[in-house]
DNA sequence: CCGATTCATCTGATATCACAGTTTCATATA
DNA sequence: TATATGAAACTGTGATATCAGATGAATCGG
């Protein structure tokens, strides 16, 4: 009971009830990073896992041991499971695999994508906006999410997608916590920041690979100062990773 | 007994000692793919691997839900676990992506690598160039291998090596089987192709990161043409796929 | 001789137990 | 009051038991 509170409705039996359930497991716990029910750092067990899955030890082993090879865990043995944290250095070094990855899959996606696809995305970003003008910051988070995964999956590379999409559970975490650290301190963050989003959609219905390439790189640098804000606040060497952020600007895509 | 002669030395001693059976046998497996231990489709169960490593099911568990996660293997529930195949397509994908990342990584690396890594990598390639004079193919790829890691290290960017390493794993059983068999064919596997090294060396040593990705993709292409063989002979949909490698030929890197 | 059926065997999936470090906190000591 | 101590509770790790589904070979019926 008291560890249904800590971990609340992460109950397992919500999912499409046929896969096993470590894969289940796997999947509740990767949506957990993303909304940002757990917090970098954050420490948690395999026992509490289980219970609050519903589940035995046995599937949750399974589960996280999978998200520490990712890295998104950090299994410490004979002591605890941690959310990983995010280091300012560390998250410079995949916002240069972000652009190199999300670069090409936009860029592929313009070369493939169909209309009704196109139709799709223009949808997500509509409601998108909504929660952006209605200040929902969670809601307007998933449908980003959404929008994202919904042009890079027109990229018909579905490997392509899957590293992505390892690479978004490492920020996920920190990301959500300091968008809505920055967005409780009254920084605007909904309410800019989206042209990129409409460069994109018009790049995908021309049909043009490098306009879509620089529209989501430029997309990335909006949430990137307010993730950086966050993550320098603990960081000392904050110096260093600046100086590499600019010279990462300056290196052509 | 009979297990033990199914995966020969397997067993999981070999490693260092301190850390988990779990992780031990992550490592291991991760090196039997790489070695050619296993071939594509080749079918393993839990109980097999458990004895063949020396440990009960429940770490290896842990280690092939991993590496199912990874696509380096598929567990088809209630039945048997499968190496996984690598069809051409999926290759032609991973090439794209190998561009990409092991061009970047290469290019990173020019800027950032010591005269004493330098030195190590033309060390790693002079043994390489003596296995390969020697017709010792298994030894040629390990140090082939090593030779490319050592390069991506010197990028500084452990999630990126990271990535590569995974990629490789997803297609070292099929490299390994389908370099064997043009071997075994007597076509010239190890006679030439290793000019790219030389020029990779040379790009390093200048610290010139254009030179060294165009290195980099150029030695791709070396093996490339033995996979492809491979690879096609069970494929019926070869047309499409050359069509879709010469489009990404054309395609800028 | 061939196809359907049955039953023993094998497989992955899950839960549970036992164990050895780790943490925590109340107690004892100075 | 501050520090040392030790036992109890907790934690990840690994092995094992059990179960339902899949497999395969022997059996049966045609």
């Amino acid at each position: 009971m008291a560890v249904a509170r800590l971990y609340p409705d992460l109950d397992i039996d919500a999912s499409p009830g046929e896969a096993q359930l470590h894969k289940r497991a796997y999947d509740r716990l990767c949506e957990a990073l993303m909304r940002g029910e757990f917090s970098p750092g954050q420490k948690l067990t395999f026992r509490s896992l289980a219970e609050a899955l519903g589940v035995s030890v046995t599937p949750v082993r399974e589960a996280v041991s999978t998200l520490a090879a990712l890295g998104a865990l950090r299994v410490h043995p004979k002591r605890h499971i941690e959310v990983s944290k995010l280091s300012a250095e560390a998250y410079v070094e995949m916002l240069e695999l972000r652009r190199l990855l999300e670069g090409h899959a936009a860029a592929r996606a313009a070369e493939r994508i169909t209309d009704s696809e196109v139709e799709q995305i223009v949808e997500i970003n509509d409601g998108l906006m909504q929660y952006a003008l209605a200040g929902n910051l969670r809601k307007a988070m998933r449908d980003n999410q959404r929008f994202h995964f919904a042009v890079y999956r027109a990229s018909r590379s579905a490997y392509l997608v899957e590293n992505i999409e390892r690479l978004w559970l490492l920020i996920g975490p920190s990301l959500n916590l300091h968008l809505a650290e920055e967005y409780a301190q009254g920084k605007e963050v909904l309410q800019s920041g989206f042209e990129n989003h409409i460069k994109l959609i018009d790049a995908l219905q021309e049909r043009d690979p490098s306009a879509a390439l620089s529209a989501i790189i430029g997309d990335m640098g909006v949430s990137c100062s307010h993730m950086l804000a966050g993550l320098l606040r603990d960081s000392s060497l904050s110096v260093s990773v600046l100086k590499e952020l600019n010279s990462l600007s300056e290196t052509p895509a």
